[in-house]
RNA sequence: GUGCCCAUAGCUCAAUGGUUAGAGCUCUAGUUUGUGGAACUAGCGACGAGGGUUCGACUCCCUCUGGGCACCCCA
């Protein structure tokens, strides 16, 4: 029995399922070269006060999700919880703002929440994530979600539906707000009691709520998007406008909130668009055109978006989706007798750098097993080094499919390969 | 943080409160002393941890740890 497990929430990766994150990964990132990202690397730990202020106080994440620590120094640290604020962050601190705007930059690796795990939702969990620092123009928020649909498409995933809306900005969303205070007034003691609570402090959640009689009563709420300023109005059409024009499927989702404090105008989560309809964001992001003078800088836009790399693999897996397989050996080299196995390291040596894909299992002695293993990784060719070919300096080639045997002189082994290959 | 379900070998599953906890797959080896895929044979390997009830606990109870699902929220 295992003496040590993982921390809750948190897993290995093994060897077996690399190819996924392999594919992900290098699909992840040529697009993001594809559409100009500069690739960032951030620090795992970061200020908590970083997050305090930049993802918001009073935001689920912030308040009880954070892994915070503090060090023998003194410092209160946190592992990032999600990768917007270290982004601007090392944006402001390596003066990037020198760079052509708008600066895009893509980063890669694990985010912690501390929360209580369910499907597709883990302690540690890894992100792509996506910034644009410094352009307001609609067009960049439905590029990033044409970004998202390029990688899906790499990576053989279809049947995704883009959830948008606009909470608007600083100017308009205070009058929604009211609005919405107002209406609830009379009707507060209908709701339940989950959306009692909620009406105190996270008043648009009340749209989002599954019972049945506060379904009812949102039936009749006045929609932020008929309340926007003409800014953002106008800049939320054209997203959508955008988003038509790249045929990009989404639904209008007035209820779509999302719980980050600095969200303005769009916001975005990506769901599978299965029969069961199931919420589980595959990536979301959005506008957020105050964050960067509250972290210190300019006042200017940015939009970004991350997306769940854990989630798309369990998507990829459940929906059976084929990624190109495990890269097989062509080559399993096979040593007997004292003196073959004498000359077999030096020789794998030659044989690796030779390019060609070799595999050994020098601790096995006898043919049967290393045939075996040879099978098992399905080597194209085994070559037989014993006793007596390392006397003769020769080798045996034997074709793994025919079962054909060639003896070569050793010194030709390579090219013998090579020229078989190309039949 | 709340609710419900679960925990036997690496994996999938067995075992009325009563001998030494079984099987399939995987893995290792043998049948085959220098020849793989099949078959057969053997071997490795487990009651998540700690308490309690009992003459006796894998089985019943409690706590902890971990897993699953939903809520909350999100990737």
């Amino acid at each position: 029995m295992p003496k040590f497990q993982a921390p809750k929430g948190m897993r290995d990766i093994l060897p077996e399922d690399q190819v996924y994150w392999e594919k992900i990964k290098q699909v992840v990132k040529n697009l993001a070269k594809d559409y100009g990202f500069g690739f960032l690397e951030t620090p795992i730990l970061e200020e908590v006060d970083l997050f305090i202020k930049g993802t918001g106080q009073y935001t689920d994440i912030v308040e009880k999700e954070m892994y915070s620590l503090r060090t023998k120094g003194g410092d209160q640290l946190t592992l990032r919880p999600e990768f917007t604020p270290a982004v601007i962050r090392a944006y402001l601190e390596n003066g990037l703002s020198r760079l052509p705007h708008p600066v895009k930059l893509f980063s890669l690796g694990p985010i912690f929440r501390y929360e209580r795990k369910q499907k597709g939702r883990y302690r540690q969990s890894y992100q792509a994530n996506f910034e644009v620092i410094g352009e307001k123009d609609p067009i960049l928020d439905a590029q990033l979600i044409q970004l998202f649909f390029s990688i899906s498409k790499d990576l053989g995933l279809k049947n995704l539906i883009t959830q948008i809306n606009s909470i608007g900005c600083s100017r308009c969303r205070p009058n929604y707000r009211r609005m919405l205070v107002s209406f609830y007034r009379s009707k507060k003691k209908h709701l339940c009691s989950d959306c009692q609570k909620r009406a105190q402090r996270n008043l648009l959640r009340l749209l989002d709520c599954k019972e049945l009689k506060c379904i009812k009563i949102a039936e009749n709420v006045p929609q932020i998007i008929d309340h926007l300023c003409d800014d953002c109005h106008s800049h939320f059409r054209s997203v959508l406008e955008y988003l038509d024009e790249m045929e990009i499927p989404y639904i209008l989702n007035p209820h779509l909130v999302r719980g980050l404090d600095y969200y303005t105008k769009t916001v975005f989560e990506i769901w599978p668009d299965d029969e069961e309809g199931r919420q589980i964001a595959l990536a979301g992001g959005g506008r957020y055109d105050g964050l960067i003078k509250l972290l210190g800088g300019k006042d200017m836009s940015g939009v970004g978006f991350a997306i769940g790399l854990d989630r798309m693999i369990n998507l990829i897996q459940e929906r059976s989706i084929k990624i190109n397989t495990r890269t097989k050996p062509i080559i399993f080299l096979i040593q007997l007798g004292e003196l073959g196995k004498k000359k077999s390291l030096k020789l794998f040596e030659e044989l690796r750098r030779s390019g060609l894909g070799v595999a050994s299992s020098f601790s096995r002695n006898t043919m049967q097993a290393q045939l075996k293993r040879a099978d098992k990784m399905g080597a194209r060719f085994a070559l037989i080094l014993g006793q007596k070919e390392a006397l003769d300096e020769t080798i045996i080639i034997r074709d793994m499919n025919s079962s054909s045997q060639e003896t070569v002189p050793l010194s030709k082994v390579i090219a013998k390969i090579k020229k078989r290959l190309k039949k």
